[in-house]
DNA sequence: GCCAGTCTGGCAGTCACTGCCAGGCTGGCA
DNA sequence: TGCCAGCCTGGCAGTGACTGCCAGACTGGC
């Protein structure tokens, strides 16, 4: 049953989510002091990272769920799948979780415009890849040997193909869907 | 003409750069802060600051370069080489540029173990990776639309496929030659 | 030997982030 | 209904990276 701290916290937690955005969307991320956040959301600083991790993780979209969709839709692929196949459903449902079109574009060019949260972003990414790796490399023909190498390589491939996707997508103001992005890109690559 | 104070910068530049390194191996980066470096190199924290942008450039390897070497190199490459031939020329060039096996394991282990330090260089990787597109979107066919995306998703696997060879390389304690890794890595994604 | 330009160190301040502590509110129990 | 235990909050102080400012020292050319 859900408590009055429950949903206290969790109106709070909205509360500071949406302002996190407005202030950045509006002014820019590293231009957005958390003091201001805090202020304008009516939280103490202390509180606020509590809820949050960290700066990073105002920005949402629900990033922590990413790794457990990856390996989970990845687990549930048939065992005789390509592993093109299998990352491709993978990502395919990641992208499913975005709520809108226009938040999602919102974020992603927050994202994609400042050096600092792409890092972070980057950073998160290659700890999926690294979850990822075990599962992708049982899948891969273990007959010639470097299957680690060779499942890193196809596993990086699948993400450098989905940034390549998800920046044109982004240039053009949010054109087209990203997975025919993908789908293009990795044709460009495969040949 | 070298004057004294070049010679004198030159030196505590090379001290400071030294004195980093050995710490941030001994205790880890993490572990190590701006201020025991600075003393223990023999200068205030404010010059350190003032020789080196931030902490990370303390790791050193001189990665400013590296952006040139890749323009340059892919520059001087013959107009009709295959992209994928172009860009493995470009990151031959820049692996060139380590001075020794052991200083660059060194380096690389550092930066692979690192989270604060993995995501700032795969954010300048990303940079370089800016500054490739056009010079290779000029290189490929522009019948078919979708350059830049085609362009992009080739320099993003070729540095995907980089990422891979360097991580399995330090994995196997810098084992074999990072180039015949990529190779490898390119071969499992292209079939 | 002197002046101008440069380099240096120290100080204070900002910003993200953390540990600690006291006070307040909630939820369950008598 | 009253009360105690437990969680939650805000404030405070501290750390670590980084920047602006200023005064003092040193160097290079005249």
């Amino acid at each position: 049953m859900t408590t009055l701290w429950d949903r206290t916290r969790q109106l709070a937690s909205q509360e500071i989510l949406a302002t996190a955005l407005r202030l950045f969307t509006e002014q820019g991320y590293d231009e957005t002091s958390i003091a201001q956040i805090a202020r304008e959301a009516g939280v103490s600083q202390r509180t606020l990272f509590r809820y949050f991790g960290g700066k990073e993780d105002l920005l949402g979209g629900g990033q922590e769920r990413f790794g457990q969709v990856l390996t989970d839709t990845i687990s549930t692929q048939p065992a005789e799948a390509d592993v093109w196949e299998v990352l491709r459903a993978a990502i395919a449902a990641v992208l499913a979780l975005h709520e809108s079109h226009e938040e999602a574009l919102k974020r992603f060019r927050l994202l994609h415009r400042t050096a600092s949260l792409r890092a972070g972003w980057l950073e998160k990414r290659l700890r999926f890849q690294d979850e990822l790796l075990p599962l992708i490399k049982a899948r891969m023909d273990s007959a010639d040997g470097a299957a680690e190498l060779r499942a890193r390589a196809v596993i990086a491939t699948a993400f450098a193909c989905l940034d390549a996707a998800t920046m044109v997508w982004v240039d053009d103001d949010g054109e087209g869907d990203v997975m025919d992005l993908y789908d293009a890109g990795l044709a460009a690559v495969r040949g």
